[in-house]
RNA sequence: GUGGCCAUAGUUCAGUUGGUUAGAAUAUCGGUUUGUGGUACCGAGGGUCGUGGGUUCGAGCCCCAUUGGCCACCCCA
């Protein structure tokens, strides 16, 4: 039998793994710099703390374990199993699986905060690194497991918040050196727009359309809206926007008359507005921010101010990082008037961006920084004591484990691995105690003793 | 969930209108007389050609199904 991995799933090399920990180092280190403190949930969640929390495409897309033991338990007789079945795939499953992997972070962080609120002081800060799973076919940059990195602050209403991380995704890709566009929108300018063409009732498909204009263009969204039941009357008022062109503070002049009939409308353009007045006072390091009014963002539980980052750079076209704020999301496990905003870094497509633009420093791909290479037994046990010492000093060390191993194979050995030094110790060097130090990228060669060699690598 | 393209050593691929023991490069391991790697030369192992069926005297090549991969849509990190 051919081994193989589930289908979207990916192993990860030694040298994929330094990579990918050193955006996972890059993205925490800013977190923790912005006062951000880890939690770890569960990768298995109660199916029902998450159905009806991504929408319909989304409860498909969740993973469902099936439960453990005897599944068919429920049913008594093959007729009950019939019964249940001609109730349809969702209400079937409900049967057969009551657990399920999760779908993202920011749900099992709603659920976390409800069940420890009384241990927890808010404004609540904290961030949130682990894998999440998706049932969805892969694709580019898609895939059905991969890790979600999420700073999250619950509990305070306050804008500061939404500047700061607008301020944390700019650190993050400076850092990383990926030019990155940051889209920032508010729902409640999405609703007011929907308030205003009435039709409000659809703000969701009305959103959803609006979102593909960079994609499908004007008309393509004029006929999805047509498609999904909006009536000509709003698609024509709907059509000055759809067309506007020009910089953030043109679009929000423009939508301060469009919406002015609009309660909520404006209140989404005061926000958006501080945003961004405060966010240029503070300049950014290397990020463009901008108002996309189309950016709608597909999940549902975001009420205020959402954003979405793209790469600059390179094929990907897909959103690198993601977020917004929720008023409501710890209602529906009982604790209400909970607002919260948060972001979320996809850590594998920024991962696929750095590759395909080869964006990382040299000092990534070493781990090992010194190798002993010995000719025998006796040197081996010379070496050990030295070895440890090299260790205390912090140096991360290494000695080729099999003593009677050709010299060209432990050359070999450090060459393969990039370890920058290796001490070479043979009759000689155990007689004067002078060890022969190779840099292994100029060929130069010297003989010192432990104490210079430490001192030469710390 | 819908559609398109693809499937041959660990990897990237070649394989001529169906015709003998399926090749290359690269990687791995070993060697080029035993204290010097990344270069060069020699050698070895590694494939029931994704799987199952069919057509044929004969299938890696043609047909069907199935699984998997890539890509687009949907949706999303």
């Amino acid at each position: 039998m051919k081994p193989s991995i589930p289908k979207g799933t990916r192993d990860f090399s030694p040298a994929e793994m330094v990579r990918r920990n050193y955006i996972f180092d890059t993205i925490k280190q800013v977190f923790q710099r912005y006062g951000y403190l880890p939690i770890e949930t569960p990768a298995m969640e109660n199916l029902s703390t998450l159905m009806g929390k991504y929408g319909e495409e989304g409860d498909k897309l969740i993973f469902k374990i099936l439960n453990s033991g005897n599944y068919f338990s429920d049913f008594k007789t093959d007729d009950e199993i019939i019964q249940a079945k001609s109730q349809g795939e969702k209400a079937f499953t409900k049967y057969i699986s009551e657990k399920a992997l999760k779908y993202d972070l920011t749900v099992p962080f709603a659920r976390y905060v409800v069940q420890h609120q009384n241990e927890i002081t808010f404004p609540f800060k904290r961030y949130q690194i682990q894998p999440v799973w998706r049932a969805d076919r892969p694709q580019k940059g898609r895939y059905r497991e991969f890790y979600q990195c999420d700073a999250d602050v619950i509990g305070s209403n306050s804008l500061i918040n939404e500047v700061e991380l607008v301020q944390m995704i700019d650190d993050v890709f400076t850092t990383l050196k990926v030019p990155v566009v940051i889209k920032i929108n508010n729902r409640k300018i999405l609703s007011g727009i929907a308030e205003v063409i009435g039709e409000k009732e659809k703000i969701i498909a009305i959103t959803v359309a609006i979102d593909k204009l960079d994609k499908i263009g004007a008309d393509g969204v004029n006929k999805e809206l047509k498609e999904n039941g909006i009536n000509d009357e709003a698609i024509a008022k709907l059509q000055p926007l759809i067309e506007f062109k020009g910089t953030t503070l043109e679009k929000v002049n423009f939508l301060k008359t469009l919406l002015a009939s609009s309660e909520i409308g404006l209140k989404g353009i005061e926000e958006v507005e501080y945003i961004f007045k405060t966010v240029a006072g503070l300049t950014l390091n290397t990020a463009e921010a901008e108002l996309d009014i189309t950016l709608a963002r597909g999940l549902n539980y975001y009420t205020g101010a959402i954003f979405e980052v793209k790469a600059n750079a390179g094929t990907l076209t897909s959103s690198i990082c993601g977020g917004g704020r929720y008023d409501d999301l710890t209602g529906i496990f009982g604790l209400p008037n909970m607002s919260g905003v948060g972001i979320s870094f996809g850590a594998d497509r920024i991962y696929d961006v750095l590759n395909e633009l080869n964006l990382y420093p040299e000092s990534v791909a070493a781990s090992t920084k010194l190798l002993f290479v010995t000719f025998g037994e006796a040197e081996q046990g010379y070496c050990l004591p030295l070895l440890a010492q090299v260790r205390k000093a912090g140096i991360n060390s290494e000695i080729y484990p099999d003593a009677n191993a050709k010299m060209k194979k432990q050359m070999g050995y450090a060459d393969d691995k990039k370890v920058p030094f290796v001490v070479i110790v043979g009759s000689d060097e155990m007689q004067s105690g002078l060890l022969s130090l190779k840099n292994m990228a100029s060929g130069e060669q010297e003989k010192l003793s432990i104490e210079n060699i430490i001192e030469k690598l710390k």
